[in-house]
This record gives C-alpha cells, structure tokens and sequence, in this order.
DNA sequence: TCAATACTTTCACATATGACTAAGTATGAG
DNA sequence: CTCATACTTAGTCATATGTGAAAGTATTGA
C-alpha cells in the first residue's frame, strides 16, 4: 500500500484561506453537517458549501449525504503528506546547516 | 521571545503554486542568486522574480542586494510555523479518534 | 399532503493571480 | 567610457477565486 500522495497544489491552496483553515478546525473536533459548519460563519450557504467541495477535492475533507443532511469529517491523510512535504524540507535546510557548522569548527581547529 | 507567528494565510499560498515549491527546494541547498534561480525554469525573469517576491512576503525566503546581483536564502521560521499548524490539527484529530477508541474499548468491557 | 428544512445549482460581479513583453535602472568588466 | 550583465518596473491579458442572490431539488416532520 503506497503512501498517500496529494496534489500539493490542491492542499496548500486548500489552506490558503481563514475559512477553510477554520473549517477544518471545526471538523478536528468531530464530524459536524454542513449547517453546523455554516453557523460560526458570516457567509451565504452556497459560499461555504464552495469551501467545504474545494476541501473535499484537496482531500482534506470527506462527507456523505444521508437523506437530506451533509455530514463531512476531516481526513488527515492530506494533511500529514503536506507535512511531510514541510519537514523534508526544514530538516534538508538544518543538515546542510549542521554539516557548514561542523565544517566551520574543524578549519578552526586546524587553524590553532 | 515570542514565536514566529506568520501570516498564515500568505505562507500556505505561497507553497501552493509548483514554481514557488521548487523554488525553496532549490534554497534549501544553499543561498542561489535570482539568475541561478530562474535557470531551471521556462519563465520569464520578472516572473521568476514575482514568485521570489511573493515568498519573501511569505517570510519564507530572505534575499540581499550586493552590487547588482540579489541572492536568496530560505528562512525556516515561517515554514516551522506553518508547519506546527498542521501538527496542532493532526494531533487534536488523532487525540480525539484514541479518546472515541478506549471509550469503545470501556464500554464493551463493561458490556460483558 | 404540505410546509419546513437542508442543501444544490446557476449566474453575476469584483478582485486577484500568473504569465508575457517592453523598457528602464544599477552595477561591473574591459 | 562603453558595453554587458543582473535585475526592476510598468502595463497587458487570460484565467481563477470568493462572494452574493435567486431559484431549484430532495428529504423529513407534522
């Protein structure tokens, strides 16, 4: 089973906004319908039904629809590979660093 | 000292465009000049150089003029940041799925 | 059966974005 | 001093985005 690979574009962009970051700081509390979703919100119900679908596109969020109420959960697949992504990249920085210090504090010992 | 805290909303969308990705992955081996930076890419400098700009507005990227050459260095904070953001959520998901576990685990124990 | 509830779709608008070209500015090398 | 180099700025264009209002659809409860 290979490890889950997002659309990078997608999750970043995903997190690009306050509303979808609030959003999902909502459903990390539990799965809420959309309604519940809209409340905290001072937006028009077709505009944060847009966020929670560019959400689900991301795969940051799943939802399902029984009879008439849309209840969505947050999936932290996507977001643990777009951390993945982050720490690759802090930790290639820190080792290059590292490895200049390590580098530095030998020519000064050779120097003495 | 407080932690870095940076705009969120600037530091997510500057990693959601390809180029810009690429951009710090080539930072994060060491400081480059915009020219060395522009080579791998099939754009035009001044849009090259947007995409540096608009890092650097991110606070994820540090550059400085000498004479007329500008190089770039990438400056983890921001991403540190960011990053924390992602682990804060990851973490207050799966803290609630353990909770939800061993409150199953309880009941069926109590069950028999 | 009907009204209420919970979304869903469509269209419009203002603003932002990512690309380009062209021209300009500052610096360094010969 | 002149030319080459390395950016920088300005303007344009096509596309994307985030909001809204209005109307529609599906489901549920009385």
């Amino acid at each position: 089973m290979t490890k889950y690979e997002p659309d990078l574009d997608r999750t970043f962009f995903a997190l690009a906004d306050p509303t979808r970051r609030a959003i999902i700081g909502l459903l990390c509390a539990g799965p809420k319908t959309v309604s519940d979703l809209a409340e905290p919100f001072d937006i028009a119900l077709p505009s944060l039904l847009k966020h929670v679908q560019l959400l689900e596109k991301a795969g940051i969020v799943t939802s399902e629809k029984r009879g008439r109420v849309r209840t969505c959960s947050v999936d932290t697949d996507a977001l643990r590979a777009t951390d993945r992504w982050l720490q690759a990249h802090i930790t290639e920085w820190e080792t290059r660093l590292e490895r200049m210090e390590a580098h530095i504090q030998r020519m000064k010992e050779n120097e003495q």
